[in-house]
Order: structure tokens, then C-alpha cells, then sequence
RNA sequence: GGCUCGAUAGCUCAGUUGGUAGAGCAGAGGACUGAAAAUCCUCGUGUCAGUGGUUCGAUUCCACUUCGAGCCA
């Protein structure tokens, strides 16, 4: 097994060296550090150490804490834990609104470059795996506008089993490639093909290879905390006692008499379970119960997505954060 | 103390007219390019409580023991 391992990291060092060598100026790009990892593994604090120690500016990228008013159910950072240090990309999306990954990964990068030239260390700190992606592998995305109209009729269709199959056939024609990954039960992705051939007469299989065409501009490095799954879920069950005990009914409420619609804010691990609980459909005890077993299941989703990227720097949770933050200063050099 | 019912996967239970067993939940692994805290896919070997007996063969039948629930004293 040991063994195994260390042939593995011999394998990929050797690969990245000549990946390297044949680029040639990647080692010149500006580094960009990503702090990532599952929810309630402690990004917020060592980003915030990591900064104290290198001068840097976090942006954040997480897809819930983007939102206003939404703070107890996100963990916010609030501005005892920044501590001074600058975040950006958190706090500024009206719940009623929509946002996107498109959006993201251009705000982003016009953050980093304003840090850069700033003089600072730009530090990604989120556990939206689709949003750092976008960001690592320089992702870009047409210029599509938001099709509601179209989306609802798609939904509406959906609704049915012959009506989701139909759509399933549809972009069967349209992309049989990008459908060969796609389940006949994955209404997102399905309805996704048909609303990207609409907008764009284009198949997604096209557009994902045009997507990656331009050079990544910044030399990431993507470290990500892990620790024993007992350890981690110990965490999630506490934090969302805490959550509970420092109002997050109240906070839901307070949302939902302020704000009239909620395209994707509602989403949110723990805003809809509340939801469900106010309308009578859980106790208050089956809602504490259902926010922790989700909030469990997708801490386990955001490791396998940050496993899949071989590049990932593992750092361990448990262990001392000075010592955690030494170690990235190390491995940045 | 007596009687009755139960003890099977981490949990709740089903089942085997005797040929070593399967659901739900929990859990695990995976996918992911404009909703992503979303959406979706795959995965069930466990001293069938223990000890003895009957039997070619016992988780299944019998006896006892242990533990639990109920009823009667």
C-alpha cells in the first residue's frame, strides 16, 4: 500500500516536470494559493493565518456565503474572525437574485488581479468545488444570457417521467457525447444541454472545448484540509447545534418576510430544512437531525470532488494551524 | 419466583415448510463546465445472542443459559 503510494507521487512529480518544462514560463506566472476543503474542516481560520503570515487578501468561494442576511447558516466569516484581514466576494448578492459561476470566475479573477497589484497574495478560501474549478483551469464561459422563460417550460416537463424522457432523447440528439455521462435522471444537466444548444446553437461538448482554450493565467496551488471522517462529522453535528443556538430559525424567518423570491438562496444546507420545519413538515428535532446528515453528505461530496484533482496538497485538519501554515509557506516556495 | 413474547447488518425489522440470509434507514465510493450547500450514479457476509441436543446438515426444531419487553404473584 505504502508502497503503492510513493510510486504513484514518484509517477506524478515526474509528470509535472515535464509538463512544466514544455510550458516553459508557468513557474513565472504569479502564484495564487486556494485554500479548499470540506465544510466545517476550518478554511476560514487558516486562510486568515495563512494571510496574516504572507500578506495576503482572501476571496472567498463559497456559493451560499455570497449571499446577504444569510450569515449564521453560511459560518460568515464575521469581523472578529478576519481579524483585519481583507475578504471579498462574500456578502454581496441579494437572496432574491440570481448568481452564477460565470460571475464568479470573473469577479475573481478581477480580485486577484487588483491584490497582485496591490502588492499582496491573492488566497482562494471556499469549498465550492465548481467555483475553484472554474478559477484553476481557467474556465470561460460564453456570453449567455439567463433564459427563464425557457427553463420553466423545460421544468415544467420535467415534471413527468415520459416528460423528463423526452428531454433526455432531445439532448440525446442534440450532444450524444456530453450524454454519455449524464443519467436519464439528472434534470439539471439534461435541461442544461437543451438551454446551451438554444442560447447558443452549440453543443455543450463544443463549448466545454472552447471553454479551455486560453492559458491558465496564475500558478494555483490547491491545498485542501481533510481530517478523520469521525472527526469531521463530530465538527458538522456540533456546528449545527451551534448554528440552532445562535438563531438560525430566527435569520430564516427574517429572510423570508424580507425577500419575496429565491432563485437558489434557498438551497442552502440548513435554510431549507428550517423552511420545512416553520411549515409544520418536520419537528424541530427532525430538522436539527436532517441539516446535520446533509451537511455530512456534502462535506463527503466536496472531498470527492478535491480528491479528483491530483494536485491537491492534503494538509491535516487536526494538527496545529501555525503548524498547517508553515507548512503551505513551505510548499509555495 | 412463574408464564408469555423477543434476540438476525451500525439502527429498525423481514425471512429461511431445516441446505449458513435481505429490505429500509444509516454509512461508503463515484460523477460534476452558467442552479453546485444543487443534481445524479453505484455499493448489503453478518460468530442469524451463547452452550448443548436431534439431524447427513441447525440461523431455522428441542433443552438450558444470558439479556430485553410484557403479564401474573
Amino acid at each position: 500500500m505504502l508502497f503503492e503510494n510513493k510510486r504513484r507521487l514518484t509517477v506524478l512529480k515526474f509528470n509535472f516536470k515535464i509538463r512544466t518544462h514544455l510550458k516553459g514560463g508557468k513557474m513565472n506566472k504569479p502564484k495564487v494559493v486556494v485554500i479548499a476543503g470540506p465544510t466545517a474542516s476550518g478554511k476560514t481560520a487558516l486562510g486568515v493565518e495563512l494571510a496574516k503570515e504572507i500578506n495576503g487578501e482572501v476571496i472567498s468561494a463559497d456559493s451560499m456565503q455570497i449571499y446577504k442576511d444569510m450569515t449564521i447558516g453560511t459560518a460568515k466569516p464575521l469581523p472578529e474572525e478576519m481579524d483585519g484581514i481583507n475578504h471579498y466576494l462574500i456578502d454581496f448578492v441579494s437572496p432574491d437574485e440570481r448568481f452564477s459561476v460565470a460571475e464568479f470566475k470573473v469577479l475573481a479573477e478581477k480580485k486577484i488581479e487588483e491584490i497582485l497589484s496591490s502588492g499582496k497574495m491573492p488566497i482562494i478560501v471556499g469549498g465550492t468545488g465548481l467555483y475553484i474549478d472554474a478559477l484553476i483551469y481557467g474556465i470561460e464561459y460564453p456570453d449567455v444570457e439567463f433564459d427563464e422563460e425557457y427553463r420553466n417550460e423545460l421544468l415544467k416537463i420535467a415534471e413527468t417521467e415520459e416528460g423528463l424522457n423526452s428531454l433526455y432523447d432531445d439532448a440525446m440528439k442534440i450532444d450524444p457525447i456530453a450524454m454519455e455521462k449524464i443519467s436519464h435522471n439528472d434534470i439539471k444537466r439534461i435541461t442544461r444541454i437543451l438551454e446551451l444548444y438554444k442560447a447558443t446553437g452549440k453543443t455543450k461538448t463544443e463549448l466545454e472545448k472552447e471553454s479551455r482554450k486560453k492559458e491558465i493565467k496564475y500558478d494555483y496551488r490547491v491545498f485542501a484540509i481533510n481530517m478523520d471522517r469521525a472527526k469531521l462529522y463530530e465538527r458538522i453535528n456540533l456546528r449545527v447545534d451551534l448554528m440552532i443556538k445562535n438563531g438560525l430559525i430566527d435569520e430564516v424567518e427574517e429572510i423570508l418576510s424580507k425577500y419575496k423570491k429565491f432563485p437558489t438562496a434557498m438551497q442552502g444546507l440548513g435554510y431549507k430544512e428550517v423552511v420545512q420545519y416553520l411549515d409544520g413538515k418536520l419537528t424541530k428535532d427532525e430538522m436539527i437531525e436532517k441539516i446535520k446528515q446533509e451537511t455530512r453528505r456534502y462535506a463527503k461530496r466536496q472531498l470527492t470532488w478535491f480528491r479528483k484533482n491530483k494536485n491537491t496538497i492534503w494538509i491535516d485538519g487536526t494538527k496545529d494551524r501555525q503548524e498547517n501554515v508553515k507548512f503551505i509557506v513551505e510548499e509555495l516556495k
